[in-house]
DNA sequence: ACTCAGAATGAATGATCGTTCATTCCTGTG
DNA sequence: CACAGGAATGAACGATCATTCATTCTGAGT
C-alpha cells in the first residue's frame, strides 16, 4: 500500500470529504483503465482485482461492472488502450509528413520505441503482462494482431522507400521489418527483466547498430 | 530435457481403479512441474490453479503442498526448471568441445533457439507468462537473472572468438550478443503472439541474416 | 508375514473474489 | 425551487481458491 502513484492525489484530497461526484461516461472509463494499467505494473496480470483497481482509481466497487460489464471486459479494453497507444504512436511517425529525410524518420522512431514514454517500466509491465497470457487467451491474440499489422505494414514500406531511395543491394525490406520489430521487441523485454544489464542507453545503441548495419548510408 | 513430460497418459488408465502409488519425493515434484507447465499453456498463469495442476497429474490436492509448501513455491520452481532447461542449453552448446568450427557452433545455437523443441508453444506460453510477471515480482527477475547472465557471457565469448578468428572490424562483441539475445526473444514472442504473421521458417531466415550481415565469413 | 514410517488423500476451513442491486445522492431541466 | 433520470455506492451473496490435517494406505525392511 505505500508508494501508491502520484495523480491519485489530483483526483480528490485524500482526507477532504469523500463527495460523490457524477462524470461522463467516457471519462469514468478512462480513469479506470488508467487505475488499472497502473496496478497491472505494480501488482501484475494475475493478482489484479476490482477492489484493488477501483480503490487506485478513487471510486467504489461497483462502478467498474457499471461501466464496463465486467472484470475481463474491463482487461480487453485496457489491452486495446495500450496496444492503440504504442502501434498508433509508431504509425504516427511512419506517415506523418513532417518529417521529410527518411533516416531522420528512422530516428524519430527509434526515439519512440526506445524513448521515456514507452519505455517506463509501468508501460512494459502492462504489454508483458498481456503478451504473457496472450498463449492462453486467443481474445488477447486478436486485439494485439490487429494493430500490429498495420504497424509492421508501414514500417515494411519505410524500410523499401529507404531501400530505394540508396538503392540497397542484398537485403529483403518485410525480412528486415520482421528483424527490427523482434529486437525493439526483445529490447523492451530486457529492460523489464533485466534492468541491470541493459541500460535504455545501450538498448538505443543496440538498435541503431543493427539499423546501421542495415542502411550504413541513413544511420551515422 | 529427461523425457519425462510426455509420460502423463501412462500414469493410470483413466477409468482403471484408482489405486494409489508411492514414488520418491523428486519424482513428484518434477510431475507436478511437468502438470504446472501444461496447465500454464492451456489455461495462463494468472488462471492456474492447484487444483487443475493436481488433477492434470493426475493426483489429489493436498499433494502440491506437501512437496512445494505452498503454490508460490511450486510457480517458483516451475520458473527455474524452464529456466535452467533453456539456458543450460544454450550453455551445453556454446561451451561443448564436440564442434570444433564456430561458425557450426553458431548453427547449432540457432537451431536450438528456434528449433522444435524450445518453440513449442507450450514453452513459449510459459517462458512468456513469468515474464509478464516479472514487473512485479522481484522473485521472477532473479531467478531469470542468475541463469540468464552467465548465458549471455557464454554468448559474447563465442561472438569474440569469431571476430578473433576472422579479424571483423567495427563490431563489438557485448553489444553484437546484446542484439542478438533480444532478437531471439522477440522473435519467441512473435511466434507465440502471431503465429499467423511470423512462420518458425521465417524466423530462422531472419535470425540467419542477422548473423550473416555481422559474421558474412561465417555464415552462408 | 508383519510392521510402521511416512507418502498420499480429500473433506473441511477461512479468506477473497466478481457480481448484483436496492439505495443514495448529484445535477441538468422546467 | 422542485423534480426526475441516472450515475455512483457498498453491503450482501454465491462461487472458488489455497491451505490444513486427521485419516488411509503403501511398500521397504526385518
Amino acid at each position: 500500500m505505500s508508494g501508491t502513484v502520484a495523480e491519485k492525489g489530483l483526483e480528490q484530497s485524500p482526507s477532504a470529504g469523500k463527495r460523490r461526484q457524477i462524470r461522463p461516461k467516457a471519462e469514468r472509463r478512462q480513469q479506470l483503465i488508467d487505475a488499472t494499467i497502473r496496478c497491472i505494473a505494480q501488482q501484475g496480470l494475475s493478482a489484479i482485482t476490482l477492489q484493488m483497481v477501483t480503490r487506485e482509481a478513487g471510486l467504489s466497487v461497483g462502478i467498474a461492472n457499471l461501466h464496463f460489464q465486467s472484470k475481463d471486459n474491463l482487461l480487453r479494453e485496457t489491452l486495446r488502450f495500450v496496444a492503440e497507444e504504442y502501434h498508433g504512436g509508431q504509425i504516427r511517425i511512419m506517415e506523418g509528413t513532417a518529417i521529410a529525410n527518411l533516416g531522420e524518420r528512422l530516428d524519430a522512431l527509434l526515439d519512440f520505441q526506445l524513448g521515456r514514454g514507452v519505455t517506463q517500466r509501468q508501460k512494459m509491465s502492462v504489454w508483458f503482462a498481456y503478451y504473457g497470457e496472450a498463449g492462453a487467451r486467443p481474445v488477447y491474440q486478436k486485439i494485439v494482431s490487429t494493430v500490429d499489422r498495420l504497424a509492421a505494414q508501414k514500417l515494411e514500406a519505410l524500410f523499401a522507400s529507404i531501400i530505394a531511395e540508396a538503392h540497397y543491394e542484398g537485403v529483403d525490406a518485410k525480412e528486415l521489418a520482421t528483424g527490427y520489430s523482434a529486437l525493439i521487441d526483445g529490447l523492451h523485454l530486457g529492460l523489464l527483466v533485466t534492468p541491470k544489464e541493459l541500460s535504455k542507453r545501450r538498448a538505443r545503441a543496440v538498435a541503431r547498430d543493427f539499423l546501421r548495419r542495415a542502411f550504413p548510408r541513413h544511420i551515422h
